[in-house]
DNA sequence: CTTGCATTTTACCGATCGGTCAACTAGTAT
DNA sequence: ATACTAGTTGACCGATCGGTAAAATGCAAG
């Protein structure tokens, strides 16, 4: 491991906020070579195309929720139910405090790119998808487990967690269209009241 | 109302279905000229700029929404929950036909443009903001019939109106990632089931 | 000392971006 | 006939876009 892999971190670190706050379209290379202080033949040298930079994006705020909210809300010593709440706090704080340093509602980076690129680009897709379908997953793992305890009334696990998560996107749309991380703290908790029925058979 | 003014529609027409099927960024003055056989300077006699050009596209979006499948839905004939359901089948069926003329989900061009320019553009933030909050009046007036009808049990129906909404844009964002307005049709229903209970006073 | 490889710099590519401007056309009203 | 105006044209602006290629640099192993 050279200290010249800093180059590659350094791109990393200047082009996440930045796609967080802007758009995928409305951030260019050049500007964040600028940022990096790196030339552009250098940008290429470590990132084959604009779009494998925002992979790479991409990965590292997947790993950063992985290893940071998102373990400690799905924390298996805690109740099932509470893991939600957990995560709905979780995000909550996340905006508000990023709205307090950076004067806006930032969202989602994922949310955000899928409605930008996802008809244009499928490969993007496919990386967002398999995001949202990890983050699915941990939902239905948790109402299985919620529903084995008897805390709630069994349903269709699998559907019910697509739907939280759908949910969870819709909130922070809407809390971005405003502006205003307040609207999480309103509607977040609701998301326990959301239910699809298990299919007779 | 001169001949003339059909250059204003063709330039609409033009830009109508691909900011809805693209995104702000990506789609080009010039190739809506290209499109609607009109030089840039003719363009430019229409719309001041970009944005005034979007904002004109929103209304339009908006306006045959609004007359067309929303007029249906919330047709106060039918009971309240149903016009719930309405709506959600509407948007379906529209997600649906478009995909197979398109061959993909495009999604809602608001919650599109809202994710890609609202940290950027505040004015156009206002307008989409605008838009979602006639949305939601329109479930609150809903819940509120339903409430007085003994339908469904009383609650804030505000804050679960907004619930609605946000339900409904992140399903679709959900669907768009799988490029699958089934998905729609699976977790469309359990819109119903969500629920901001009334603040005890 | 040399070979080889990773990294970086510099200059450049054609294309496109949103937007401007002055000249020109056509129709209308006086 | 003339003057005014809405509409249209085509050329042009500087800036930026994503990406490329070749030469230079630095470093490490033989």
């Amino acid at each position: 491991m050279h200290i010249a892999t800093d180059t590659r971190s350094r791109i990393l670190a200047a082009a996440k906020p930045r796609f967080h706050s802007r758009s995928y379209a409305n951030v260019g290379i050049q500007e964040i070579c600028e940022s990096a202080g790196i030339q552009k033949g250098s940008f290429y040298h470590f990132f084959p195309s604009k779009r494998d930079l925002v992979m790479a994006v991409i990965d590292e705020f997947s790993d950063e929720w992985a290893n940071g909210f998102v373990a400690e809300a799905f924390d298996p010593a805690l109740p099932p139910m509470e893991r939600i709440d957990y995560l709905i706090d979780a995000a909550y704080f996340w905006q508000k405090s990023i709205k307090q340093v950076h004067g806006r509602m930032l969202g989602c980076i994922f949310g955000n790119l899928t409605l930008e690129v996802s008809t244009q680009d499928d490969i993007l897709r496919a990386k967002l998808l398999a995001i949202f379908t990890r983050a699915k997953s941990r939902f239905s793992e948790t109402l299985d487990q919620a529903v084995a305890a008897g805390t709630i009334a069994p349903l269709d696990t699998e559907l019910t967690a697509e739907a939280m998560l759908a949910y969870l996107e819709g909130v922070i749309l809407l809390a971005k269209a405003q502006n205003d991380p307040e609207l999480l703290y309103r509607l977040g908790p609701a998301i326990k009241t959301l239910r699809v029925e298990l299919k007779a058979a």
